[in-house]
DNA sequence: CGGCGTTCGATTGCGCACAATCTAATCGGA
DNA sequence: TCCGATTAGATTGTGCGCAATCGAACGCCG
């Protein structure tokens, strides 16, 4: 009887999550292409202009990436000469990502970046920080945290 | 001077549907997993439960995919059993996709699946609504399309 | 000191995603 | 009818993403 119809494609909230993490990544790409930057490298970059030196778990933590996604990605960054990896003496387990100068003179190139996001999404700030939040609570939800944090 | 904290990470609406994206697609893992499925496969199948027998082309329209991405996912979802690949006999270029009848009966199984999710996100069908509804038009602006549709 | 459990990151294998390219089939106009 | 342009999928190469596994380094406890 209701077998038919379930709930269509367009109706789920996680394909229209899913859209548009999509259709931002390739709103990102004419401005990330020229320097050679792909959109995750681009979020690593963003985690390191804000504070430098990071151990490879604290970049997976904040991105919710692991090893086997960033060693490669951060290999693949170094050898574009943006970052340096190397162990941390104290703690032979840890490897440390460090900012070069031409990471950081990309900051600069990057600052209009986000700018130039917004417009293309033709939405004001005071409209996406709630969008954001919610979206931001929602994951924390789907991740199993938060527990009664209301 | 304003040089310094260009936007931290988390205040970036991008990575939040970036993030949200990555905690859907987790949470969805223990569903599908049982039954072989990955998430993107499961949209295709949300595709054709809606109305079966589509081009690939039409599928990736839904999905934003193109053939580099729909071929071989494809042809693993056919290995499995799921669906059936055929040319068109009245235009050799197409090739139509169907549902077997494995995959109809896989549709049953899938019906309590939103419905979990919602309640892992806990949040109400009225809060998903203008969230959903939001983030469709955002996609839409993104790609550039829309124009004055306002 | 010696041994055990933990933590960190690297590695492997598989699947998704996209740009670029290719081939075959079809369509359209001279 | 023939030729060029278009369209549909398939293919190739590169990069992201995750589960599972591994080995080295560390910390603790006796």
């Amino acid at each position: 009887m209701a077998d038919e119809a379930p709930l269509r494609l367009q109706d789920h909230l996680c394909f229209a999550i899913y859209a548009a993490a999509h259709a931002f990544g390739q709103a990102y790409r004419p401005y990330l292409e020229p320097h050679g930057l792909t959109y995750p490298q681009y979020l690593v970059l963003l985690q390191l202009w804000e504070r430098d030196d990071r151990t490879v778990r604290e970049l997976g933590d904040g991105l919710f990436l692991d090893s086997g996604t960033l060693t490669p990605m951060l290999k693949r960054m170094e050898a574009a000469g943006w970052v340096a990896r190397r162990r941390d003496p104290r703690d032979e387990r840890v490897v440390r990502v460090t900012l070069t100068a031409k990471g950081e003179a990309l900051r600069r190139q990057a600052r209009a970046i986000p700018e130039a996001l917004g417009c293309a999404a033709r939405m004001a700030p005071e409209e996406m920080a709630p969008l954001r939040d919610s979206l931001t609570l929602l994951a924390s939800r789907l991740r199993g945290r938060d527990e009664e944090a209301g």
